[in-house]
DNA sequence: TATGAATGAGTCTTCATTCAT
DNA sequence: TATGAATGAAGACTCATTCAT
């Protein structure tokens, strides 16, 4: 059930989606995500990749085979699991489509508040992915895109979304709860479950949607 | 009254910020904005920027001392370009902080719609900016946001908004409008008119403000 | 006992001061030193050294970080080997001036033609070095240059040097010692030592000093 | 009667050889003059000299049709001149040889002293010239020395020289002579003259010359 | 001769990557 | 996997020189 090989099976039925843990990556992964969320991909060398893991620079290499496939690797691992986790949470969301929109939208602020250098880096470097690599996130971001455009469709087909643009509110909330990883510090005042029911509440004011449920 | 020294002289009281010709850069610095949209500051060579301008590799350097001034003067450009639409539009505005904030909100889309490379690149590569520049070009967008927080507090103040977190959906409206650069097209099926008034309509339901104007 | 880090032990009272071993620099710097004396500091690329020490480009600058290094290594070497070499020249002289006049004489001819390459470099290329590294070597020299002026500081006050400008002949003598490094070839006709003991006998009338030691 | 065609009619028999002008150079090889000395020809830019000169870069080659050939016009004017004088001098000083080395001798130091930058850098880049201008040079810098040569061999044929080692006190009175464009300064507190005599003092002690005269 | 724009060739330097140990 | 040495390719930048105006 899972969506790649690099997905940690996180798609049980029991909620467990809203729980994360610290560090999900092996540390080579770890530092070059560091780096990389500093500098950009092309603003960092190997060598320093290699100082904040700890190795030597062949020691890098014996773990990747290259620095592409450090990118892949962190981009990779977003990707999926921020699907396995959306996934389970739309699944658990049940029928109303409403609710769902509600689940997705949760389990998107919660992933971009906990793991926001990775789903920084996933989304700015695709440009930096080599071709098949490349291909292969646009089709995962696309997968995932369509979990919430599924649901807001839906809402939507069965009566329950108010604004006349639902797609154009649809791609406002996707990218209002994206941008959660350039702005928002775990460090911080705000607790990812307070800001991912705020921005719910945001979504479904945007989307024009009666809070009070399927009538 | 102009912002920057780049500034261009936009904010006459009658609408012309509302007004967007075409590349308001010179070929140089239009050329590195493409090279950098694309691959990024550090992904892109002085070679692609001079091919792209048809010039020779000393043709570029000719004209600006450096990489990093071609960056910079791209950043300044932008920054300088979208305060000084925004002023306008908010002073244009008048007294009412509602219409502050749909005049505000209007130019930022506008702006990130007619002109998504350069907001894309001067959103994306802070980190590419040296010392100085960066903390410029810092100094610039906490200013240019302020024109909006400023508003809402106003209206918040003064009643008007109904989100018991205006702070937070004002930061959720910043990144649904500078997030346009990211995919909006100019030659897609969508007017920037359009858009911005779509979009005023979506930061007014967010904010939970009354449409109708002060009682 | 060593003037810098770079001294290789030359110190002892045993005349190891008049001994010379061929080649006491790394490779690289020899390269650097054979480029440098050809085409100079600013005439020599970094390809010429590495192909003339058998290596790539950037295998220089595993080495060292920089080209300036290579030129700041060789001035170093050569200030430090002159200075510890002529001290320990000095001190062997005893406390008599006009020996020790001769031994820092002898000490100087000696090294300017078996280092001529070094030698040469450290005088001409003073205005190739950096800032700080310009300051070393100009102490470096300054302190050289202190043995031979109160060596003839001492003959004088103790009445032994005949010209009315002795300090007008010390520089003449230190001149003519060190363009040694100009001119004098090791495989030429006329030996290191026998060089030396013509130059001492120039310096001695020079200076007027009579040579048969004091009365 | 002149050695090259850059001598300027210095050879009239009237001790006119004593006297100097400041700047014998036309501006820009002034300009060249100044630079390289500070930084040496390849250390030395067209745009340097230019600025120096007052002049454009365009303006530069006008009247030079390359760099080399600032290089050429300083080295040769400064060969010239110097021939012109010595050879004036020893031409005045009539037929005894002594007369002769201290004329040579007082001639070169006068030279060296008031055209310091020059002579230094005619002696210090004659590796930066190219083929044929560097032969030249080299022809030039013989005939020059022979001036000397021939003079001490003369004494010594007529038996007025005491070293047993003629050539080498020429070669050391010709290097200390030539070395004084590196340390005096017009504007110190030495007169050329002054100096000049008392290296007279010097080359006679040197080779044992009895200042007396011929008996 | 000044100005401004331009460039082929080359400079120093760095980078990702490899290999022997 | 660490260390050290090494490198082909490329990157930013500079230089002497030229040409149109």
């Amino acid at each position: 059930m899972n969506g790649t090989p690099e997905s940690a099976g996180i798609a049980e039925p029991d909620g467990s989606w809203r729980r994360f843990d610290a560090a999900p990556l092996p540390p080579v992964l770890q530092a070059a995500q560091d780096c990389f969320g500093e500098h950009g991909y092309h603003g960092t060398t190997i060598r320093e990749v290699a100082a904040r893991a700890g190795l030597s620079v062949p020691g890098i290499y014996h773990h990747y085979p290259s620095k592409q496939a450090l990118l892949v690797g962190i981009a990779q691992a977003a990707m999926a699991e921020l699907y396995d986790r959306t996934l389970a949470a739309a699944e658990e969301a049940g029928a109303d489509p409403v609710d769902r929109i509600r689940a997705v939208v949760e389990s998107l602020v919660l992933f971009h508040a906990h793991r926001g250098p990775s789903a920084f880096i996933a989304a700015s470097e695709i440009r930096s992915l080599d071709g098949d690599a490349r291909a292969a996130h646009i089709a995962a971001r696309d997968r995932q895109q369509r979990l919430l455009s599924d649901a807001v469709d839906d809402a939507a087909a069965a009566g329950r979304v108010g604004t006349p643009v639902p797609h154009e509110a649809m791609r406002a909330v996707t990218t209002m709860c994206t941008a959660v990883a350039q702005w928002y510090r775990l460090d911080g005042p705000l607790r990812p479950e307070e800001l991912a029911s705020t921005y719910v509440r945001f979504a479904l004011d945007l989307l024009r949607i009666d809070g009070a449920g399927p009538a």
